[in-house]
DNA sequence: ACATGTGAACTGCTTCACAGCG
DNA sequence: CGCTGTGAAGCAGTTCACATGT
């Protein structure tokens, strides 16, 4: 009816979130092949599911298509980034300044997609006050007064398994709104707290068990 | 009945299995804590579920606990080890030498998890024959010949998204049966290959919509 | 008495199938 | 006629509740 994004009415799944960002990154390939319009069959095959999921999935948001021509591209593609909450920008602070986390404060994703990167924090006396990739490490402990001065709404947790939740619970006090964890850990937070774990030893296992148990 | 792990009857859904790498993860903090007997309901608080849950997973696969007791954690620990295919070594070549491909290789958890791996390649001239954690960086086009010597199960993709599906075919062609993707695409693979995806931007666009859609 | 193991009920995501509309 | 949008059906994963065994 409508092919603005309304709030949602009922609770979204997270698998419909994820798909949608799938849908997103695709068109975003479209666009600059110049493609002007894509039916939900194509997107469906790029994305990895079935038509009729793609188009349950947006139906949830509003009526984005034309019937019998498909979803103009670059619409779609606004209200996508609409539903997603990718219009505005979104301060992220990355804690831990190992391997994994400077290798992430370089994640050109970040700039390119509205996730500004204001921090990058450390506990090693050694790292703090170095310079990697325009980010000056900070110490942990300036956390909390950092973040009354320059508040950010996502953290990113790339510190050993065994301080991620002194992490958290310092980030969460600190009025963090969001946290992606890259610790092997299950992490505590208040349910006003959204988080996201990604957890390479699981996944790792996870391969395992498949080639394992491939034999049926 | 037995305490064995028997193989799987019925299909077992990927979020048990992503359970129960987590229980592993926690049972083996437990050993070092030099806690000897666990109760499902302990397992599911520091797992994020239910004990029913943890009950269910567990009995796919056998019954492993004592009624009126829990679960013996060196017993649990090592059926556990078995079930998810962790009792050999699997070898595992990273393909993308950028900042990520190189904080992989470098990752403490391969390692100790029996996850060896055997080598590094990238297709950038200046990267390759140089050394990076005791890995020299091969050319992406001798991995046939590669795995032909030397096979591989496991591959761990961290190159640009636009080269991902050619890096993949060439795995696959190679032999390879799993991989694990870090590039933010949606990859086709012939369904005897294992395949997971950790999608940053995914992730973090799924922060975004939980954090605009919070208010109900 | 206590905690496991499990069939049964339930919840919610996915698939189907077709009405609706360009 | 083609493709979307959607109620209804189907199915898979989770939760419940209790029988079972120590």
């Amino acid at each position: 009816m409508n092919s603005q994004a309304c709030s949602a009415v009922k609770r979204i799944a997270d698998s419909t979130v994820r798909r949608l960002s799938v849908y997103l990154r695709f068109l975003e390939g479209s666009t600059s092949r110049g493609q002007s319009t894509i039916s939900s069959e194509e997107l469906a095959k790029h994305g990895g599911t079935t038509s009729a999921q793609v188009r349950k999935d947006l139906s949830f948001f509003g009526s984005f298509g034309k019937r019998g021509l498909g979803y103009a591209v670059p619409e779609l593609t606004e209200s996508l980034r609409e539903i997603l909450g990718l219009q505005r920008q979104w301060n992220v602070v990355i804690v831990g300044a190992g391997k994994i986390g400077t290798a992430l404060a370089q994640y050109h994703g970040f700039k390119s997609r509205g996730f500004n990167v204001v921090a990058v924090y450390d506990t090693d006396a050694r790292k703090i006050g170095s310079k990697w990739e325009g980010h000056v490490v900070r110490d942990v402990a300036s956390i909390t007064s950092d973040l009354g001065e320059r508040p950010a709404e996502i953290a990113v947790l790339a510190v050993p398994a065994d301080v991620a939740q002194a992490a958290v619970d310092r980030l969460v006090s600190a009025g963090i709104r969001a946290i992606l964890n890259f610790a092997p850990v299950q992490l505590q937070v208040p349910g006003d707290v959204a988080l996201r774990s990604v957890n390479m030893a699981m996944e790792l296992e996870s391969l395992s068990f498949e080639l394992t148990n491939r034999d049926r």
